[in-house]
DNA sequence: TCGTAGAATGGAACCGATTCCAGAATTTTG
DNA sequence: CAAAATTCTGGAATCGGTTCCATTCTACGA
């Protein structure tokens, strides 16, 4: 009987010396090698089950180079988008014996970069990100030394070896433009983040569509594409309320900028449905339930973070990158009536 | 000059070929030891630099015993309440180098069970953690075999070495409930999880505190305490507003319950602040502009998880474990009121 | 019966770092 | 100026596994 002292964990050399055999045997069948006979499988399983010993993660990924833990980078798991996407990949990632290292950029490119370095010094596995901006060439630069799968989160970046979850908003804000256009609205409000981001260029160009086959010319200066914080919302949602010829009609792209949004007009006592149409692009829980009813274009972000996980999934096990197209459903409520 | 290919990761042998000095004396410039010349520091600093090295922390990991990573577990992410503690905990975290682990209980114990075995096959240095239940034996067996430091956030497990960051609820609830018997309500409903952690507990204490002030009883079979869960809170909110002399009042305890009951009420067709006086304990974001706005027991999301990352700083530190306590305050709005 | 293919096992190198220990180089002390 | 103390540096062991290679043993066909 070997000297098995307690005190620390239980090793690999413990289970070989109690079942007297080398440490590769206990490997292999650890492993599920078939160079094994039934004795020594019998011998080693007894020893394991005795000692209770579990393989240590970290050695395992030093040698083998694997971690099974993938990062997952975005802006603010705060946003009730984020969070269901976070949600259903963490599920998914999980049920496949990956774990995930959760990381927040707070909207920043310096932290988003510092957070793919951190990744990249982890030895991660792969990483799935929605980047705060498509066109920095220092975070493109991170990127590329990863040399790690990634999936991207409504996200486009040029030159660039990745899988992608992208959305269709196109349709969805078209149909919600239309639907204000056909009431009678032609200053419309459109407040969201830059166009250094796919989501931000797919949804103008709905926008841009639904004027165009109305024959109406888009009124430039209401829009403010800017940022997708609530307080970029607030503060310009009290600008564009307060410009002579008022908007009739206001679109906000993301949770955060219709927080700030919403916050601003109760503030300034405009009633959404009645003052003003108000449709939000993405939807809050219970927007259903509450009121005002609010129109919007609704994505299933649970679909969209099992559907991440299985990109990465796919590309781990030596398939091919690809690009999910996930859609988008407008539905018009209460908060879009009113407003001319 | 010597032969780098540069074909896989760059190596601590790497540079330490290239500066003609011995590994080990790469180790101790890059981690600061004192026995260290000018000459040296100088020339690995070089090849640190001509070569862009940057230490394994997988290697690192293995050989200091310290993974520098925590393990978040909490039953679900999606959460706003929950996603918010997060926000803050990993922001707190990454700031004292620090890489977060998060995964979804689902409310399961078995889930919840397996998550603290993974992370302990990780060798994380710490969990923060909301369990889902605080009388399981084997998940109490699981954390005792972790032999890392626990965070728990409003659990108290008797017998279990952990700090804690603990929510006052009772003066909230106090405070709420008072409200309502000074309005008049005794047939008050209580829909929350059930009485096997904290929370719930210190909030059912509030609540007999306040009705045993005002000299009323307590309905029994108005109260609910069975799941945290939306499901659970829609199903019962149907069944008790279906009671004989019905509740004129309810409080609802978490997002989940709060979620599921207005859902209720909404098909119900029951008004609240007008047919029902309505309390919930926890915010949504943006409760103050939405309508019906919603009286509420708010607590600080951002602060608890910040506070619950210092707690375990503080005890990797090498510092003693502490309980910290969080305040609520009560806010009584519009859906408290008629009922009657 | 012997040579060889195949199965099973042990030994050792390796993944990429840290750290202890011994010895060389340098400085201080008597 | 020799001995001792101090400062640096290199070598080797170690963390806990995986995997290649060589060796032994068994079974098979010629």
């Amino acid at each position: 009987m070997p000297e098995e002292t307690f005190t620390g964990n239980i090793t690999i050399r413990d289970v070989a010396a109690r079942a007297g055999v080398a440490l590769s045997s206990v490997s292999r069948v650890m492993s599920g090698h078939p160079d094994v006979s039934p004795a020594m499988r019998a011998r080693v399983e007894e020893a394991v089950a005795a000692l209770g010993y579990e393989p240590d993660l970290l050695a395992q990924s030093l040698r083998s180079g694997s971690t099974r833990t993938i990062g997952f980078i975005i802006r603010d798991i705060s946003n009730p988008l984020y969070a269901l996407i976070a949600r259903a990949c963490e599920q998914e990632l999980r049920r496949h014996g990956y774990s995930m290292i959760l990381m927040n950029s707070d909207g920043s490119i310096e932290t988003e970069s510092k957070n793919f370095l951190l990744l990249r010094r982890r030895r991660v596995d792969g990483v799935i990100a929605s980047l705060v901006a498509e066109d920095s060439p220092s975070v493109k630069k991170t990127i590329v030394s990863l040399r790690a799968p990634l999936v991207l989160l409504d996200r486009e970046v040029k030159g660039l070896q990745a899988s992608a979850v992208i959305t269709d908003h196109h349709d969805g804000v078209y149909e919600a433009t239309k639907h204000l256009l056909d009431a009678g609205h032609t200053k419309i409000s459109f407040i969201t983040g830059a166009e250094n981001v796919y989501s931000t260029r797919n949804r103008m160009s709905g926008f841009k569509q639904a004027f165009a086959d109305a024959g109406k010319e888009i009124n430039e200066a209401l829009l403010a594409l800017g940022g997708f914080d609530a307080e970029y919302a607030f503060v310009h949602t009290r600008t564009l309320m307060a410009k002579k010829p008022r908007p009739t009609a206001l679109i906000t792209g993301g949770i955060g900028s219709t927080s700030g949004a919403l916050r601003a007009l109760n503030e300034m006592g405009i009633k959404i449905g009645k003052d003003l149409a108000f449709v939000a692009l993405d939807e809050w829980p219970l927007f259903d339930v509450f009121s005002p009813q609010i129109s919007s274009v609704y994505r299933d972000a649970k679909a969209i973070g099992a559907e991440a996980a299985h990109l990465m999934l796919e590309v781990l096990k030596g398939g091919p990158q690809k690009e999910s197209v996930m859609e988008t459903k407008f539905t018009a409520r209460f908060s879009s009536e009113g407003g001319l």
